[in-house]
DNA sequence: AGTCGCGTTTTGACAACTCAAAATATAGAA
DNA sequence: TTCTATATTTTGAGTTGTCAAAACGCGACT
């Protein structure tokens, strides 16, 4: 029985829940709630579903975590995504700050047959726009460890290598700025009091920037 | 308020029942629901509440039509659905007998500004990789009236325009005996009797299929 | 230890869509 | 006109996914 829409958005959810955590803890409800944007009661329903398709481990008034089935699952829905990304991007031409919206959407319902043709098309990329890996058919994600903005080094060359937010209006900024993946700059200083950093492109423009947005940005020193 | 896939699927299955159909009789209930997949029940209940809607006009016992604001609705669906299809076959490569399964899916998520965009750079097309035509984003659709295999003169040189059944398997057999849209051939005889029509391809093969396939397959004096 | 607060789970309900099978209407034959 | 065959509608029930609000568990603070 293949997985619902509803399902693969847990699924989905719960990965970038994990992903974003430094220890190996359980993903509360609150959160997995809040990330599919259901209520809190409908989150602990469908998790105690998901636990008797052993998708998920769950623990009651702790919090749940994929099992290997479920990451697996939770890996081809992200492939999907970002596949159909980067075709948004490459061959329709759309810009990099709109194609999250249409991408969640059709991740539930392109074929395989027409999900590995865009893979080929755009031959068999590693990362989407965003920078985002792309995981391989039989699921498997390259788990790349970089520094950002809020944690390289001064004065260091750096690139732009993914940046983790999907929201439209911070891409658009990013793209003004220069920040894209694949541009370089470095980090001319930091204030943790004024709660900001202060960027250097390679153009030469300087811009300042929130801590928050900082720790989007990933580079690696190039 | 936005229409589900469900509607818009009972909406096109409607809007095809409609121009198959000679006279302007309601769409009975049996054809729809078989149409749609469906048990008659269904059929029943799911249209008396498109009524509610104002999408379709229902007539107790006798049957259903599209409203003008349901017809106009299930164009716009034609229309994404009939993009799709161009756009799988011209960009992406695919072949005109596998695309009907995957627009079938795509039709009820694709975003207007992504269908507009393939729109475009396909170069907004009037017809589909079957010859079928491509509604505009206003709801208007051309209604040409072609002669099929079937009807037209006999011994006179025709071309192929449109195919009007999705079988991947026709739809190959088609693609083999270069029958496909912009070919030409001409009618060399029927046989009531055997049920058959006789055709030579102008690439001088001699093809007897029959009359069922006949009919779907429509052409212009060329 | 007691109890307060916060997150989690349970409960009862609802919306959309579906089916199988019983009840019913309609048109056509006798 | 009455009967009958066939299509349509109704009924009762099930599935999936959702919410609001009541009930509950658990750790923290006094």
């Amino acid at each position: 029985m293949l997985p619902s829409s509803t399902v693969e958005n847990y699924l989905k959810a719960l990965h970038q829940a994990e992903t974003s955590r430094e220890d190996k803890a359980l993903v509360p409800m609150g959160q997995l709630a809040t990330a599919v944007g259901v209520a809190p009661g409908t989150a602990t329903t469908m998790v105690k579903a998901l636990a008797d398709s052993g998708l998920v481990e769950y623990e009651p008034y702790v919090g749940v975590r994929l099992s290997s089935a479920g990451a697996k699952l939770a890996a081809l829905v992200l492939r999907r995504h970002r596949l159909i990304e980067q075709f948004l991007v490459e061959i329709v031409g759309m810009s990099w700050a709109e194609v999250h919206e249409d991408a969640e959407q059709l991740e539930h319902v392109v074929s395989d047959r027409l999900i590995e043709r865009m893979d080929a098309m755009l031959g068999h990329p590693a990362v989407d726009p965003h920078g985002d890996p792309i995981p391989t058919p039989d699921g498997t994600v390259a788990a790349p460890d970089y520094h950002s903005l809020l944690t390289c080094p001064l004065h260091i060359a750096v690139t732009v290598t993914r940046v983790t937010d999907q929201d439209a209006n911070f891409l658009r900024f990013l793209e003004k700025q220069d920040l894209k993946p694949g541009h370089s700059l470095e980090v001319e200083a930091r204030d943790s009091a004024a709660d900001s950093v202060q960027l250097r492109t390679s153009a030469g423009h300087q811009i300042t920037i929130g801590t928050q947005a900082a720790s989007k940005v990933l580079i690696e020193v190039s």
